[in-house]
DNA sequence: CCGCATATTGTCCGCAAGGACAATATGCGG
DNA sequence: CCGCATATTGTCCTTGCGGACAATATGCGG
């Protein structure tokens, strides 16, 4: 797995603009990828990356606070600063609501540039290490059969066997066997660890 | 317990304006606080009342942001919802960060301003309610004794009677009367309930 | 000094759950 | 039709845990 450094997204009409600031974060040791348009990012193929956007407002097709949107409904998981010289309180209020890790006027001192997106890559990887966390967990609870599955979420809820096995219609032993596979297959050692899983799963979190 | 309506404080040092957004509100059905500066709301108690906070940034003394700090700090809960004619887009990006429900500038219409109020006010419920949960939960924790709660931590990780007992030195025995207690006291049925019971508190979720 | 809360420990019994060893039935894909 | 995954069920034995019934030791506040 190689891992270089982060790749900036720099979304911006103003060629120069995009370019100078390019240049800006090249220099700092991150790569870039260059786009004129809100549509033309939208194009590519969403980036597993480690990296952040940098956006501007105000761009023909889709505004910054569209693509964000649209960013944040097909599950892109990138941090987004906001860069722009079309900056008001109402559309800075919007963006930071909608996730935005900052917001930034045009022209914006190079430390507080650096400084937003440092923030921004932080947050990826916090954001990351935590979706691959529960898909880690995930992925072992779809080990489970449906029956097992059955089981498991009876169990987590503090139900004997002898009550799991009434209520699926099945006997006590039959459920000693799935539970056996169930804590083998999720590798847990305890019940409380089971419970723990399942929580951290949602699967008990939805309660209210 | 009387339940009357949310009770709004407006933080603003033009009295006039203060007075007019005063009216508007009990127009609407709700109580209002006037407050000519940050230190004067600083100076009264802090209230545990369903209600919000209208905040404007300029004031003599502390502004409206550093207002929020301190609120947050002191844990108050109400939300607050900025209305300041001193709007410019780096306030507001840290307003919000900080957890501001709403950003608005002056002259607000009528209906944007009732809105951000209702938006405030539903996240204040949202928020009091989860507050009250958790605490009526670390209530009954605070009923264990410290050896029980001890125990209760380890039980919560899956340590068999034996184990536990090892690891306080004291006997099996011992520990399943503290365990018989702890289950009483927290009045859980299952050691399933118990886990999900720890999870929510917050001895397990701070796991990594 | 007494009462109460806390912590400790014991035995006996019953139920719950796990492990070992084994077997049957069903349905699907090769 | 066979192999494999899935679901099912059985017995025997051991361990873990909860309930019943009881008792001792310590420290603190009245």
């Amino acid at each position: 797995m190689s891992d270089p450094s982060p790749l900036i997204h720099i979304v911006d009409d103003d060629a120069a603009y995009r370019a100078a600031v390019a240049r800006l974060l090249e220099a700092s040791g991150y790569r870039v990828a260059l786009y004129a348009s809100a549509v033309q990012l939208l194009e590519t193929s969403p980036p597993a990356e480690a990296g952040c956007i940098l956006l501007d407002i105000q761009m023909e097709g889709l505004t910054g606070l569209e693509l964000q949107e649209r960013l944040a409904a097909a599950g892109n998981r990138l941090p987004i600063v906001f860069l722009t010289g079309h900056a008001d309180v109402p559309s800075s209020v919007r963006a930071i609501k909608a996730g935005a890790e900052d917001f930034l006027t045009k022209p914006a001192a190079k430390d507080v540039l650096l400084a937003a997106v440092q923030r921004a890559l932080a947050r990826f990887h916090v954001t990351a290490e935590n979706d691959e966390r529960i898909g880690a967990l995930q992925a072992r609870l779809a080990k489970l059969t449906p029956r097992e599955r059955e089981v498991f979420e009876l169990v987590v809820r503090g139900k004997l066997n002898k009550q799991i096995a009434h209520q699926l219609g099945t006997s006590e032993r039959t459920i000693k066997a799935h539970r056996h596979n169930i804590m083998h297959k999720l590798q847990m050692q305890s019940l409380a660890a089971l419970v723990v899983f399942a929580e951290r799963v949602g699967l008990l979190g939805e309660r209210r």
